[in-house]
DNA sequence: CTATGCCGGAGCGATTCGCTCCGCAACTGG
DNA sequence: CCAGTTGCGGAGCGAATCGCTCCGGCATAG
């Protein structure tokens, strides 16, 4: 039997993943409207959990900075550094995690979301020291690189948007589609190429990454 | 001196270098005033030059189209295979060739555009069939990769869009932080490396890239 | 069976949209 | 030097969409 409580539950996470699939395909404009008939909810319902806008996406940025620090927990747990990585950079396109940027200017950044940002900075700077010294990571590939590349590729397009934009060729395999331009990417991020272009920045990564303009 | 006929030429490369950058900040939601703006040009004149915003998107999309194949010939005329495969992926990345995709579904697509696009599905079907003959590029990398990889990475955040993300960290270097990400996806791309996971689409290579909905 | 409280969605004012229209300034031919 | 012409910028139109409020209806708890 589902009690009422239930329902709520099942529509608070139905309105969290609507939310983050809303943002990856209409970017930072998405409205309330979408992310309600998304989640198959009324508006009452979502205004009724969260006070306005900007609380639910507050709230998903909490969660995807959760998701960012498990997942590099997770790695950094792996006794293969290589391996640590590889899955921390794997979990984090998966999850879209790039598909948030967009919102991060658009959203008062609370005191806890910039605490546990930072924190996810140092586990990424473990993470690529770690699989540095073990000889694994090409040695100029810097934190940002890497952050950069997951941003890039977990902005990959979702089912609704790959239709609208006509290819329905990649309708049927587009997880998989992703998977294999992680797989490209890990594979140049590995040591033994010829040294990058450019010379890696070397001000204080990630400062200022979620400061407010 | 300038005449009115220079201002007019102006005023038209202006409106679309500015449609190119406000879609890759706003996505397809991007508006006509919005560009203008940023064109230094009035409504007006933008509307004396294309008669609907749609009329510019598609002008937009042909000379994306253009450069795209522009780029596979250019990559084609190197002697080198993969030094024309690379080149070919870092002038598509640099354009920008990612952010006109969100709209793509938004235009009606003309005779013109589609005929432009299959021929330059036939441009990078040789180029990859080069390097893979030559033994540079790695045998089980399809066309639909390196396009997913060009429109991923040729997403990359123009300045606007970073300073908003309060990425303030990456605005004196985001050119060539986009750089390196090319070059890691490139390194990525070269023969001698594991297999990739999954089995390669086998259906046709861009069918109904640009098909209507 | 009554009472409670969460549900969905119609509708509010405000904003933004694509687009039209017109006053103004700049250049041209005489 | 003077009309005449032409392309310029932007105020403002109706329509659409925005974030958000409020309430009638109904399933559930007691």
């Amino acid at each position: 039997m589902t009690t009422r409580r239930d329902i709520t539950e099942r529509n608070d996470r139905a309105l969290l993943q609507a939310a983050r699939d809303v943002l990856a395909e209409d970017g930072a404009h998405a409205s309330v409207a979408a992310v309600a008939a998304r989640a198959g909810v009324g508006i009452g319902s979502l205004y009724r959990r969260y006070r306005t806008k900007e609380e639910l996406f507050q709230r998903l940025s909490l969660m995807s900075l959760d998701h960012w620090n498990e997942a590099a927990e997770q790695g950094l747990a792996d006794p293969d550094p290589w391996a640590g990585l590889a899955t921390f950079v794997r979990r984090c396109v998966e999850f879209g995690q790039g598909t948030l940027a967009p919102i991060a200017g658009a959203i008062e950044v609370t005191r806890e979301m910039s605490d546990k940002a930072r924190h996810g900075d140092e586990l990424l700077d473990e993470l690529v020291r770690r699989a540095r010294e073990a000889g694994a990571l090409r040695a100029d590939v810097t934190t940002v690189d890497i952050s950069l590349l997951i941003e890039q590729l977990g902005r990959f397009p979702a089912a609704d948007q790959l239709r609208k934009q006509g290819r329905d060729d990649l309708l049927p395999g587009a997880a998989e589609a992703r998977r294999r331009l992680i797989a490209i990417a890990l594979d140049g991020l590995r040591a033994g190429h010829a040294p990058l272009p450019g010379s890696p920045p070397d001000n204080e990564l990630f400062t200022g990454r979620w400061s407010n303009p």
